[in-house]
DNA sequence: CCGCATCCCATGTGATACTG
DNA sequence: CAGTATCACATGGGATGCGG
């Protein structure tokens, strides 16, 4: 347990020695989301074996990163003030990611929280700003996603809900967010199936979700 | 040597499973300063094990992050264009691990690749914009580096050479980059020692290169 | 000597089972 | 539900070997 440690003094050695281990960051990610209990957190990293979950949630507690809250009865982890200030890392490392994507395999799934997070990588607030307040209602499988952009900031939570444009999203969601896929071929291929609203709201939802090249 | 995959598909997964595995983001961070042999990133990771350096190299290699390039009959290391871009990931969790330094242990060594992206981190070019150009000698045990301030840019190479301001630093240096050791008590500490130009040169220095919590 | 490859062992990880 | 215990295995760490 104890931090492993790279014989080096400085700031990256020592970010590296906070969150650096396997699975650290995709918890932080999903705390970003919000407040999570354990079983959602298992839930939201389906891979993750549960020793190893519980071994992170230790160290990333005596790290200052998180911590245990009691929370109506329950006892649910969030991110410290400190931990918090990993969102500009977590987003720049996903923007980053974003661009290796490559093509979704079958095993692979897209969780709410990971697919949140994804959505406030490729926010574009300067676009969004000079767009009238829109709500989107995104179908992921079994989850939905409500996303409200109004003005220059957006929202997203987990539920359903009226939306001014509602739709599913199949994993290849990601490549209209890469602008590598162009929302009418999004349509017609499948990929996007829109369940209410005007089809064309489509566009507004690409350009103000893009994560430039 | 197959990346270590998250089963998940989302920007951060991904980027994880490029650059996640222990050492990786170590490495890049010493090729952002500039391209190095095999023999220099082992110099400066130096608790690296070799079999380790070499393996993540063709990991590395093979994710497009950085590529072998022959430079005049020896072969050096050197980020792609697509490696490149996480600078500003690196220069973020260097930021964030910044705050958790806490203090030096005996073992633990600052390398001036390590020191050049901190300077770059803790580099405030708003504060910068604002000075007269000014070029300071850091002497950091054997290694020397130039850092040159003009405009908004500030440029940091190895070696000796004539400067505005020349200082040795020891390991303390770090709480001056972040505030909490004011530059008088630095010099009155013996954590920087004036090797030659004028002591008040430091101030500058210090407001020049500031990590704001 | 530099740039790795090989070997061996300690440790971390992953899957599963189990308990309060 | 929220973890802990166990065990097989993969990976990391350190020393050493070795060809160009």
């Amino acid at each position: 347990m104890a931090a492993r440690d790279y014989g080096q003094f400085g700031g990256l050695s020592r970010a590296l020695e906070l969150v650096g281990e396997r699975w650290a960051l995709l918890i932080v990610r999903d705390l970003l989301v919000g407040p999570r209990r354990y079983g959602e957190l298992a839930a939201g990293l389906p891979r993750i074996p549960t020793n190893i979950l519980a071994t992170r949630l230790k160290e990333l507690q005596a790290a200052g990163v998180l911590r245990r809250a009691p929370h109506s009865r329950v006892i649910v982890y969030e991110l410290t003030p400190y931990g918090r200030e990993l969102e500009p890392v977590v987003l720049a490392l996903g923007a980053w990611g974003f661009h290796a994507l490559g093509d979704p395999r079958d095993e692979q799934v897209i969780t709410p929280d990971s697919m949140t997070m994804d959505l406030r990588t490729a926010f574009r607030p300067e676009i969004a700003a000079g767009l009238p307040p829109t709500g989107y209602g995104m179908r992921l499988g079994e989850a939905g996603l409500l996303i409200r952009v109004e003005g220059d900031a957006v929202a997203v939570t987990r539920g359903d809900g009226p939306a001014d444009l509602s739709f599913t999203a199949g994993p290849g969601i990601h490549r209209l967010l890469a602008g590598e896929l162009a929302p009418e071929r999004a349509l017609a291929s499948g990929v996007v199936e829109v369940l209410s609203g005007p089809r064309d709201l489509l566009g507004r939802f690409a350009h103000t979700f893009h994560l430039a090249a």
